[in-house]
DNA sequence: TAGATTGTTAATCGATTAACAATC
DNA sequence: TAGATTGTTAATCGATTAACAATC
């Protein structure tokens, strides 16, 4: 087994994925880690300590080969297969989630969205057709869910996380905005909408407070 | 000015935010540090080193009164006023954050929807209508725009950011997946939802081999 | 070969936690 | 007053960065 990634590891992941990616489509063949640094914002040092947990090793004097790199962010990441994903909620952010391409062409392919409220039930949200919560078990194991996505109200969301681990899906992201637990083994991301704009709330006051002491002018209130 | 607030730190305040406001809506009137911390899955050292950025001490013996540590991390974010938002993009994600009731109870007044589009120009989105991306400069200047939220493919995003750093709004929540980049003294949090599937994705994997290596049962392929 | 860039070790930096005097 | 909980200092832990030998 591979050794255990730090999170902040992780969390970096992702970037240098979305990057390689990019740079695949524009077909180069190498990028160094001085580049890749650039292009991220991060020191060419953190990425090379970043990039020595991948089981694929760079070239000296090369860099690192794009196609390689990405086979092996995309298999560290457990991207291999692809997911198959169950959207909880045909409300807008539901369905905003389900029509939204990107998703379904980087891996993670939505296989149904599930509603509580009969009157929705039956409705398309495009190639698929709103289904009722009473058959989320059915759904998940037929059509062998592997994440759920909580796009419901944030009283129910707690309820909705029982019954997806009890279906057996494999990881919850939950946009709720109400932290949810699982038990040890079923993972959860909450996604904090709310805490993003707050704390672009709060970069602006410090940008603001920066102007004012640097004598810049700042639109009145 | 108050002392520069580290990263990880601000990065809490609005999950304290939340507990509190919901603590307030109990009626509760104290909480103890060591309370916060395991509502919060934090150590209770970690919360009073926190709270201590704060304009607000908490009292020995006693703990932190709810309605004045209210107070103090609204104000320490940058909450006190509310914030006037204009969203960029009506499709179904840009419409979903308009009707997200959530946001507006928080302070953030979503005042116009804009799209490039001419045939929605006009289209009602809750109690607002769809209105043009020409007149962007206008609307950020006679409704006192602050933030301005992308929800708009990835490829128009940077050119979006462009205008509304021209039109003069005061940070941005860059929800495209592109990133993008603004001059110093505006602010952009990048919202990134394939990164947070993709570390769900992660977790999975690491889950599963831990359930490999403890023998336990996982759903055959 | 010479030069550039990797992988890794050691040094630094910052964040978290422990500990405890102050205090209500 | 006695007991509980804060605020803060010092210790620990982990993450980032610097440095450099290995190597292509």
């Amino acid at each position: 087994m591979t050794k255990t990634i730090p999170e902040s590891v992780v969390e970096r992941f992702p970037k240098y994925l979305a990057l390689v990616q990019a740079l695949l489509e524009d077909n180069k063949q190498w990028v160094s880690s001085a580049e890749i640094a650039r292009a991220l914002d991060l020191t060419s040092s953190t990425v090379r300590q970043d990039l020595s947990y991948l089981d694929y090793r760079g070239v000296a004097n090369r860099g690192y080969e794009i196609e390689n790199l990405d086979e092996a962010l995309t298999g560290v990441l457990g991207l291999n297969e692809g997911l198959n994903v169950l959207i909880v909620g045909a409300g807008n952010l539901g369905r905003a989630l389900t029509l939204h391409g990107r998703f379904q062409q980087k891996g993670f392919n939505i296989r149904a969205v599930i509603d509580s409220e009969p009157a929705l039930i039956g409705e398309a949200v495009g190639s698929l057709v709103i289904e009722g919560m009473d058959i989320l078990q059915k759904v998940v194991q037929s059509r062998n869910i592997d994440v759920g996505i909580i796009a419901a109200p944030p009283d129910v969301a707690q309820e909705i996380t029982g019954k997806l681990v009890l279906a057996g899906v494999r990881g919850i992201l939950n946009m709720s905005g109400q932290p949810v637990h699982a038990p040890q083994g079923v993972p959860v991301v909450n996604v904090r909408l709310l805490a993003s704009l707050q704390q672009l709330a709060y970069a602006i006051k410090v940008a603001d407070n920066k102007n004012d002491k640097d004598g810049l002018q700042r639109r009145p209130d």
